[in-house]
DNA sequence: AGACTGACACGTACGCTGTACGTACGTCAA
DNA sequence: TTGACGTACGTACAGCGTACGTGTCAGTCT
């Protein structure tokens, strides 16, 4: 054996067998086969298979690259962030499926969240509305990802595939009438579409944030549960710096 | 054999299964079981396992209830809708999984879509923005529904559990330092937050449009790719806030 | 040197999976 | 009566994850 099984190769040969077969394809003993090792050799290094797709879920997950530039306006970053993250749906299509279904719990999972609040702190947002918002962000780019590869898992566009739904005009007269718009998707224009709606109203609530920091200190707290929607005004007693 | 076996039954026993055991535990074999039948009966109403998730996922989705009310303004439709949708997290838990792991092309997807485009339309959209818009709400909801499934499977508030993340203060100072906000998660607060974004955003946008068509019918389409970030003219517009 | 120990590759085996196929039994049409 | 057909069912097969035992080798202690 020239090489010694490694917990890395043997995540390496999952990524390579899902991009190569499709996420229902992955089995123990073809990736042992394509590692050319027993398949009871596997579990020298991985609990299970359950743990092996957790760390193909963070080896991609952390393959995730930053470019980012402080000097940037906020917004700029943000979204420089948002596409970052979307790009692994196209580097790593078939395996996107794989990072979304499973929640990873990691250190690698840690970096573009610090990157993405400190992006946000410095913005002027507090610690709540970093949190909510990246949560926000988070949710909308999985959300957009999801489709994506679930509409064409293998991101090479099919041709001979027609996804205009066909409506009966009387009962789905909106569906009927956009279908043309409906069946068609450009997922990167659809995408930069929600980014520029949710970094938009996040200009709006930072405004919005700023303004009741101007006009005084006193609503304290900015109520988690409050339905109130302006004068939030945390931020005091924050010590955490963040320059 | 008092009642006999049917599509529905099956489809109904497996969503029922799928709650009670999880999605994992999700087999033809136990659901033939669960219904006092032969494995392979099941093969006489069903094609095969992936076509039955398919039709459970179409189930839970149809079991969506929309108490739209055409004279409440748009923004609070959009919102009853967004929550409906989210509604099924609640009902189905377990099978949320299965509802978004499968991109769905029936009927019974159609319905809330026409909901929706009606909805966005009737506010002044025109077909390209609403359909644009619906695609980035959809987006957002599934990936809301897919971290409250991910994080609480079964929507029963783990006590043992804690999410708090523990992170090197040097290496990820903003982790560390809203660690207890990145820990707990109210799933419902979150979720409205992100909602409101995208409200506020969709109105501003409607109100953009507005100026466009009013300032003449020269620049149509409205700059579907245009990069203008700020100068959205903020706190001013909404007149749905939640009161 | 000899003995012990741990890590690791591997084979076998068990219980489980989805489902192709053949069979048996109903009800209807001719 | 006869045949066709839909449906329930049993058997069988290939493949799955993985528990368990066995063999080999490197390193360490006496």
């Amino acid at each position: 054996m020239p090489t010694p099984l490694t917990r890395a190769r043997i995540v390496a040969a999952a990524i390579d067998l899902i991009e190569r077969e499709g996420a229902d394809a992955i089995s123990m003993r073809r990736i042992a086969a394509d590692l050319g090792v027993g398949v009871m050799s596997l579990y020298n290094h991985v609990p299970n298979k359950a743990a092996l797709l957790d760390a193909v879920a963070e080896s991609v997950y952390s393959r995730i690259e930053f470019t980012d530039d402080p000097s940037a306006e906020w917004t700029a970053r943000v979204r420089v962030q948002a596409r970052a993250f979307r790009q692994i749906a196209h580097h790593y299509p078939r395996s996107t499926m794989v990072v979304v279904s499973r929640q990873l719990r990691s250190p690698a999972g840690l970096l573009p969240v610090e990157h993405a609040l400190a992006t946000l702190r410095q913005a002027g947002f507090d610690g709540e509305d970093a949190v909510r918002m990246l949560r926000t962000f988070i949710a909308y780019i999985i959300g957009s990802l999801l489709r994506e590869v679930g509409v064409t898992p293998t991101f090479a566009p099919v041709p001979g595939q027609d996804h205009t739904p066909h409506a009966d005009p009387a009962l789905f007269p909106e569906v009927h009438g956009l279908a043309s718009l409906l069946g068609e998707c450009d997922h990167e224009e659809a995408f930069e579409y929600g980014l520029d709606m949710l970094i938009r109203a996040a200009v709006v609530r930072l405004q919005e944030v700023k303004e009741a920091r101007a006009a005084g200190e006193a609503g304290a707290g900015g109520g988690v549960k409050g339905r109130g929607d302006a004068a939030v005004a945390g931020s005091g007693g924050n010590g955490s710096a963040r320059g």
